[in-house]
DNA sequence: TTGTAGGCGTTATCAC
DNA sequence: GTGATAACGCCTACAA
C-alpha cells in the first residue's frame, strides 16, 4: 500500500504486474529472465524510485552491506589516508564503510573481532598493518566465511586477498640518492621488531648500502618505535656517536620528525648539517621545516584497490585490475636533503 | 534446532520454556516481567552465549545499530580526533562506527545525506563542524526521524542535540597570555568567512585586545582558509607590513604552521623574533619545531559525549551528563611564546 | 505477567 | 522463465 514510506518490492511487483521473486531476480541481474520482463520492471523500479531495503537483504543474505576496516595502526594521518582511499573505492557503490579500531596487545583482540564479524556480518574486511600481518587473525576471517584484503609492504596472502607496496624497492632508491649528494656515513632509524614494514625497510636499506659498497658500524642503525619520541632518542644516540652519520633515512616519518627536532634542540641544521629523509609523506612531512623529503607510501591507492577487490563479485565484469596488487612507493624530493657539509 | 550457526531467539525461548516474546522482552530491559522469568531466561541466555542478531533487530525496529559521523572537515587530525573519541563512546556497546563524509559544495550533498539515512537508517548520526553549523542539514535529520548531535565552536541546538567547546573564551586566555609577555602588536590569521569556529574565535580575539585595551589596525587581521598554504600566505602579508606584529596566533595550528614556514623562509626565528599561537593541537602542533603553544580543542571529549547522547535512550539509568553540552578548551603551553625583542 | 498471530522486506526452494 | 510459499530472526499488536 505504500501509503507512507519508501515502496516495497511488493508495489513493484504489484504494479508491474510480476511476482516478487522475479522483481528480486531483476535486482539481483539474474541471467534467466526474460529481456522483456526484465525491461518492465526495470521501468517501474525506476518510476517509482524502489531502493532495496539493506537490513531486509542483510537478513535473508546473512550477510551486511557493509565494508568493514580493521586497524591498529598508531599513526593517524595514516588511517586517515587508508579511510580516504576505501570511501573512494565505495563511492557510488551500495556498500558503507565501518570502523574497527582494534588493540594489537589484548588477549581478547581475536575474540573481539570475532564476536564482530559475527555479529555485524560485513561483506568484507580490509586489514591494516601492521595487524594485517597476524595470521590468526586472517584464518580467523576465513573461519567465519569473511572476505578479507590484507594490506602490506610485501605479499602476505593469496594475490586476491593481497595489495602492497615495494618499500625495500623505493627505500634502496632514496639510499642512492643520499649517495649520490655525496653522502658515506649515512644511519637509520629503523622501526620497531615484529613489524613486516620495518623488516622490508630495513632490508632495502642494507641492500642499497651494500650496493654502494659502504660499511658501516652496526650502531649506524638505531630502533625505534614508529613514534616521535622514539625518533628523538634514536637521532641522539646517532648523533652523540665519535663519527655521527651525515645523513639519516627514518623509517617512517614521525621518526623523522622526532630525529629533526633531535637536531635542532642540538643547533644543527637541516638539511646543512644533517640530511634526513622520512617514509610515509602522511601530511606531516611537508608542514615540516624544512619540508621533508620522503617516499609515498601509497596507502590511499592500495586501500582503493582492496575495497574493489572485496566487492570485485558484486559488479557484472570484473574490474581489470583484478589481479594487481602492488602499488609502487615513491620518493618525494623535498628540501631535507642537501650535499655533506665539507671538512 | 541450531545444530550449525549461533543460537536464535526460539532457541533460548525453547530451552528457557518461555515465549519468544518474553525472551524478547528479556532483550529489551521490559520493566514488566516477572523476576524470576527474568533471571532464568537471562541464565540460558548466558548459557547458549545467545547475541541477538542486529540485521533481524533493525528490520523489524527500522533502525540500525549504527551510529553514523557525518563530516566534511578538511583537517585528518582533527576527523580522526572526534573518531576516536567516538568509538570510546561506543565500546562494548552494541552499535558500531559508520563514517559519512560530504561534500559541503556538493548541489546534491543533502540528497546524498538523506539516501544515506533513508537506506541505512542509523540510529543517530553526529554532525562534526563545520557542516554541523548547516540548518538544512539538521532539518533534514529531523524529516527523516534521525536523532542527531551537532558539534560546534558554541551551541547550535538545542542542549541535547549540542555538544560545544568555549573557543570564544579560551581565545581571549591566548592573547592574555601574550599581553602578559608583553606583546602589544599581536595579529591574528582568522579563519574563513561561514565558519561559526572562525567568528568564535575572532570574537574572542577582539574582545581580549579591547579588554587590554590595544586598538590595532584592520590589516592586523588577515583572513585565512584553515590550511597550510593559506597561512603561509596570510603570514606573509601580516610580515609585510611596516609595523609587522610581534606576535600572530592563528584560528588553525595547519595555519600556524604555516606562519611558521614564512616567518623562516625570511630567517626569522620563533619565538626570538616572533610569537606563534596555534589552535586545536592535533597532534601537528607537538611535532613542530618549536614545539608549538596552542590551545587544545576537546574534540576527543566532544565527540565521546555527543555519542553518549545519541544512545542515551539504550540506557537503563540516564547519564549524568545528560544535560551537559559544553568542554573547554585549554591553553596548551608549549615553546613559541616569549617576549618580544626589545627594539 | 505472559503467549499467539502476524509483520518487517528480502531471498531461497521448488514446483509449474 | 516465472510464481507460490516458506524462510531469515526479531518485534508489535492484541489477547489471555
Amino acid at each position: 500500500m505504500m501509503a507512507s514510506g519508501k515502496p516495497t518490492i511488493n508495489d513493484v511487483a504489484r504494479i508491474a504486474g510480476v511476482s516478487k521473486k522475479t522483481v528480486s531476480r531483476v535486482i539481483n541481474r539474474s541471467p534467466l529472465l526474460h529481456v522483456d520482463t526484465r525491461a518492465r520492471v526495470e521501468n517501474v523500479i525506476a518510476e517509482m524510485g524502489f531502493v532495496p531495503n539493506p537490513q531486509a537483504r542483510a537478513l535473508a543474505l546473512r550477510r551486511n552491506f557493509l565494508i568493514g576496516m580493521i586497524h591498529d595502526n598508531p599513526n593517524a594521518q595514516t588511517v586517515l589516508n587508508v579511510q580516504q582511499g576505501m570511501l573512494e573505492g565505495l563511492r557510488d557503490t551500495e556498500f558503507e564503510l565501518i570502523v574497527r579500531p582494534v588493540k594489537r596487545h589484548s588477549p581478547q583482540m581475536l575474540d573481539d573481532v570475532r564476536r564482530f564479524l559475527e555479529r555485524q556480518r560485513p561483506h568484507g574486511v580490509l586489514l591494516m598493518p601492521p595487524i594485517a600481518e597476524n595470521e590468526a587473525l586472517a584464518e580467523l576471517c576465513r573461519d567465519v566465511g569473511c572476505r578479507y584484503v590484507r594490506m602490506g609492504s610485501a605479499a602476505l596472502d593469496a594475490p586476491d586477498r593481497t595489495v602492497a607496496s615495494n618499500d625495500g624497492e623505493v627505500v634502496g632508491l632514496a639510499v642512492a640518492h643520499l649517495v649520490e649528494q655525496g653522502h658515506r656515513r649515512i644511519a637509520m632509524i629503523a622501526g620497531p621488531d615484529g613489524f613486516l614494514s620495518a623488516a622490508e625497510r630495513r632490508k632495502g636499506f642494507d641492500a642499497a648500502l651494500a650496493k654502494a659498497r659502504i660499511t658501516l658500524p652496526s650502531d649506524f642503525v638505531a630502533k625505534g618505535g614508529y613514534t616521535f619520541e622514539s625518533g628523538i632518542a634514536a637521532a641522539d644516540l646517532l648523533l652523540d656517536l665519535d663519527q655521527p652519520p651525515t645523513a639519516i633515512f627514518a623509517a617512517n616519518d614521525e621518526m623523522a620528525a622526532g630525529a629533526l627536532h633531535a637536531a635542532r634542540r642540538r643547533g644543527m641544521n637541516v638539511p646543512e648539517d644533517l640530511s634526513l629523509i622520512g617514509f610515509d609523506d602522511t601530511g606531516l612531512a611537508a608542514h615540516l621545516w624544512p619540508p621533508l623529503t620522503t617516499v609515498r607510501w601509497p596507502g590511499l591507492m592500495l586501500a582503493r584497490l582492496g575495497v574493489r577487490k572485496l566487492i570485485a563479485d558484486t559488479f557484472d565484469e570484473s574490474d581489470p585490475d583484478d589481479d594487481s596488487w602492488l602499488y609502487e612507493s615513491q620518493l618525494i624530493h623535498r628540501d631535507s636533503v642537501a650535499p655533506p657539509r665539507a671538512r
